[in-house]
RNA sequence: GUGCCCGUAGCUCAAUCGGAUAGAGCACCAGCCUUCUAAGCUGGGGGUUACAGGUUCGAUUCCUGUCGGGCACGCCA
C-alpha cells in the first residue's frame, strides 16, 4: 500500500469527489466540495455532503445522487469502504494501514510537518501591535502581539511569504506631548518649576528619560520660565489643568525657544520608547521584518501625493476650510477631513498613504491586527483604498478585544490615563512568557479575554499550559528511558498500532495540518491551542492505559514511533504559538 | 440616538461557507500510584444555544423584531 503522493487526506478525497463529479452530469456551476472530518467514528473519518447539495438542481434523492457518486468515485487505496448514511452524507473510512505509515511521514517531515501550500507562496503582511511609542507597552497591547504573533507564523506554516510589521507613530501630536513632557520633568531637575499639565504623559518613564536627558546633556536645554510662558493665554499656576489647545500651545512655545534642541529631545525620547518597545517584544518572542516610520511617509511625500490622488479623482471637497474625504461613497457614515483648516494633515491621511504604500510594496494581501475599539475606522480606510483603485478585498483587519486581568478572582482596574496600568512587562515576569503568549491566544481574539493570573501561574492540570507543556516532558522522559536511536523509529514497521486509542491518536495527528490551515484561513490562532489541548489529552489518556517500554521490541518500537510523533506535533505546536516545549518538568 | 460586535452547561469558552445525538476545560461527586513524571487518568450529573417569528431536507450559524452587554461615533492619534 502506498500513501498518496500529497499526504494530505482530504485534498486527496476531494480529487476523487471531482473526479466522479465531471462524471456526471451537473448543470451549470457545480457546488464546492466540502470534506468535514466527522464527529464520530460511527461515521467514518471523513464525511462528504455533495449529494445533498446536488439535489435540487439534479431533482433527484440525495440518497440517489450518493449512490451514483459511490459507483464513480475512483478507486483510492487507502480508502476502506464508502458509505451513505443519514440524510445523504458520503461517510469515508480511513484504512488504519494509511494511518498507520504517517508516522513514517511525520517523523521524517520534523519540524517541516505541519507546512502546506494553501497560501502558493502569496506575499501578505502581518502589521501588529503598532502602538504609539509614548509609553511602556501595557497587557492590551500583549494581546495584539501574542495573537499577531501566532498569526503570523501560521500563515508562514501554511506556504504564505509573510512580512511582519509594526507601524510606528513617530510623526504626530502625542509624540510631542511625550517631548514637552520629558522637557518639563528635566527642567523640573534644574529648578525651573512649571506646574506639570494634568494631560501630559504621567508615567515614571517620563521622569527616567528626563533624567537621561540631564546626564547626556547637562544643562543644554535649560531655557527661563518667562518665555517658555510667553503669550501664554493662561497664568503660569494655571498650567496643571491646562487644556488640550493650551498644551498645544506649550508644543508650540517649546518648538520655538529650543528650536534645534526639540528635534534633539524628539529624537531622544522616540528611540529610548522605541528600543523599549523593542526589546519587550524580542523578549516576548516576537521580530519584525520592518518598523515602519509614520514620519518617513512625510518625509517621502507619500502624503501628499495621496492626497493629490485623491484629489485628482474627485474625491475631496473643501468645507470650513478643510479637506473633506467622500468616504459616504464607499460606505461610511460620514465623510472624513484629510487636511485639516491650519494645513496639516491628519492622521487618516497618513495613515491612507501607509495602506497605499503596503499595495506599493506588492502585498498580494495585508493583514492589520487592531485594537476593537478601532473598529470604526475599518470602513473609512477600506473606501479609502477603493477610491485609490485598490481592491478593499485585498485588505483584512481581525479585531482584538481586550484583555481584563483577575487576581484573586477579582477584576484588576485599569486606566491609561491616570498612567495605573500593569505593563506587558510586569505580565511576563509575573506568569512568564510561556503562559502569557498561550493565554493571549485562548480565545477567539474578537471575544473579550479574561486573563486569570492565578491560573496562569499554577502548576497544576487546570493550567493549560503546563497540561500541553507536560505532555511533551512525558514523551522526552520515556524517550530518555528507551535511550536508543530515535532515527531507527522513522522507518519502523507501525502495523500493531491498532488499539481504538492509537487510532484516534493517529488521525489526530493527522489532523494537524487541516488545522493549521484551517487556523490561518480563518485567522484564529486559538483553534491551535484548542488543537493542542485535545492531542495532549489523548496521549495523557494513552499513557496511563499502555506501556511503551516493553519486552516485545517490534511492538515498542511501534508505540514509540507513536508518541514520538506526538512529541513532534506538540513542539511544532508549541512553535506557532511562541510557547517552548520543554524536554523536563 | 445611530452603526458594528456579542448573548451557548454554575463559571470560562469551542463548534471547519448551513450538517448527523451542540462539545471541551474549570468547579462539584466517586474511583486509580510497589510499574515509563499523579503537573496524570477513568466514570458521573449537568442545555428550550437570551426571547419570538421566518427561510429549507436540515439553523448555535442566515433574515426580521424584542430584551440584555461591549465598543465606536473629533479638523485626536
Amino acid at each position: 500500500m502506498t500513501l498518496p503522493d500529497s499526504l494530505n487526506f482530504k485534498a486527496h478525497f476531494i480529487e476523487l469527489f471531482r473526479t466522479a463529479l465531471q462524471s456526471l452530469d451537473v448543470p451549470a456551476e457545480p457546488p464546492n466540495i466540502e470534506l468535514t472530518r466527522t464527529k464520530q467514528s460511527s461515521h467514518g473519518d471523513y464525511s462528504c455532503n455533495l449529494a445533498m447539495h446536488l439535489a435540487k438542481p439534479l431533482r433527484k434523492k440525495p440518497q440517489e445522487i450518493a449512490q451514483l457518486l459511490i459507483e464513480r468515485l475512483p478507486a483510492s487505496a487507502i480508502i476502506d469502504k464508502v458509505e451513505i448514511a443519514g440524510a445523504g452524507f458520503i461517510n469515508l473510512f480511513i484504512n488504519n494501514a494509511a494511518k498507520q505509515q504517517y508516522l513514517h511521514h511525520i517523523l521524517h517531515s520534523k519540524t517541516d510537518y505541519g507546512t502546506s501550500h494553501l497560501g502558493q507562496g502569496r506575499k501578505i503582511q502581518v502589521e501588529f501591535v503598532s502602538a504609539n511609542p509614548t509609553g511602556p507597552l501595557h497587557v492590551g497591547h500583549g494581546r495584539g502581539a501574542a495573537i499577531g504573533a501566532s498569526l503570523a507564523n501560521l500563515l508562514a506554516t501554511a506556504g504564505f511569504d509573510v512580512f511582519r510589521e509594526f507601524y510606528v507613530n513617530d510623526a504626530g501630536r502625542q509624540m510631542d506631548i511625550l517631548t514637552v513632557s520629558t522637557w518639563l520633568r528635566y527642567l523640573a531637575i534644574h529648578q525651573v518649576s512649571i506646574p506639570f499639565p494634568q494631560n501630559a504623559y504621567q508615567g515614571d518613564y517620563v521622569k527616567a528619560m528626563a533624567q537621561q536627558l540631564q546626564e547626556q546633556f547637562a544643562q543644554s536645554f535649560v531655557r527661563q520660565s518667562e518665555r517658555i510662558l510667553e503669550n501664554f493665554p493662561i497664568s503660569a499656576l494655571e498650567i496643571a489643568i491646562t487644556t488640550d489647545a493650551e498644551l498645544d500651545q506649550l508644543i508650540v512655545n517649546a518648538k520655538r525657544i529650543l528650536q534645534q534642541d526639540y528635534t534633539l529631545i524628539h529624537q531622544f525620547v522616540l528611540a529610548e520608547q522605541l528600543n523599549d518597545c523593542r526589546s519587550d517584544l524580542l523578549e516576548f518572542g516576537i521580530e519584525y521584518d520592518q518598523w515602519f516610520s509614520e514620519q518617513s511617509l512625510y518625509d517621502s511625500g507619500l502624503v501628499s501625493r495621496t492626497v493629490q490622488l485623491l484629489e485628482e479623482k474627485d474625491y475631496l471637497y473643501l468645507k470650513d476650510g478643510a479637506k473633506w474625504f467622500r468616504s459616504t461613497n464607499f460606505g461610511d457614515e460620514k465623510d472624513r477631513v484629510v487636511q485639516r483648516e491650519n494645513g496639516q494633515f491628519t492622521y487618516f491621511a497618513s495613515d491612507i498613504a501607509y495602506h497605499l504604500s503596503k499595495f506599493e510594496r506588492g502585498f498580494d494581501l495585508v493583514i492589520n491586527i487592531w485594537g476593537a475599539d478601532h473598529h470604526g475606522y475599518i470602513a473609512r480606510v477600506k473606501g479609502a483604498l477603493q477610491a485609490l483603485g485598490v481592491d478593499p478585498g485585498k485588505l483584512e483587519i481581525a479585531l482584538v478585544q481586550f484583555a481584563v486581568l483577575y487576581r484573586d478572582g477579582k477584576k484588576m482596574p485599569m486606566s491609561t490615563r491616570s498612567g495605573e496600568f500593569v505593563t506587558l512587562r510586569e505580565l511576563r515576569h509575573e506568569v512568564g512568557n510561556d503562559a502569557a503568549r498561550f493565554f493571549y491566544a485562548m480565545r477567539k481574539s474578537d471575544q473579550h479575554l479574561d486573563f486569570d493570573l492565578d491560573l496562569a501561574k499554577s502548576q497544576g492540570n487546570e493550567n493549560p499550559v503546563y497540561y500541553v507543556q507536560y505532555a511533551h516532558a512525558r514523551i522526552c522522559s520515556v524517550l530518555a528511558q528507551w535511550n536508543g536511536d530515535l532515527a531507527m523509529l522513522s522507518d519502523t514497521d507501525t502495523h500493531t498500532l491498532s488499539s481504538p486509542a492509537e487510532l484516534s491518536l493517529l488521525q489526530k495527528l493527522i489532523d494537524f495540518p487541516g488545522t493549521i490551515e484551517i487556523a490561518a484561513k480563518e485567522l484564529s490562532p486559538h483553534l491551535i491551542t484548542f488543537y493542542l489541548r485535545e492531542l495532549a489529552s489523548e496521549f495523557h489518556g494513552y499513557y496511563n492505559s499502555t506501556r511503551f517500554l516493553v519486552d516485545d521490541k517490534p511492538l515498542m518500537y511501534a508505540r514509540l514511533a507513536l508518541i514520538a510523533s506526538v512529541r513532534q506535533v506538540l513542539h511544532n505546536g508549541l512553535k506557532l504559538l511562541g510557547v517552548s516545549s520543554p524536554d523536563k518538568m
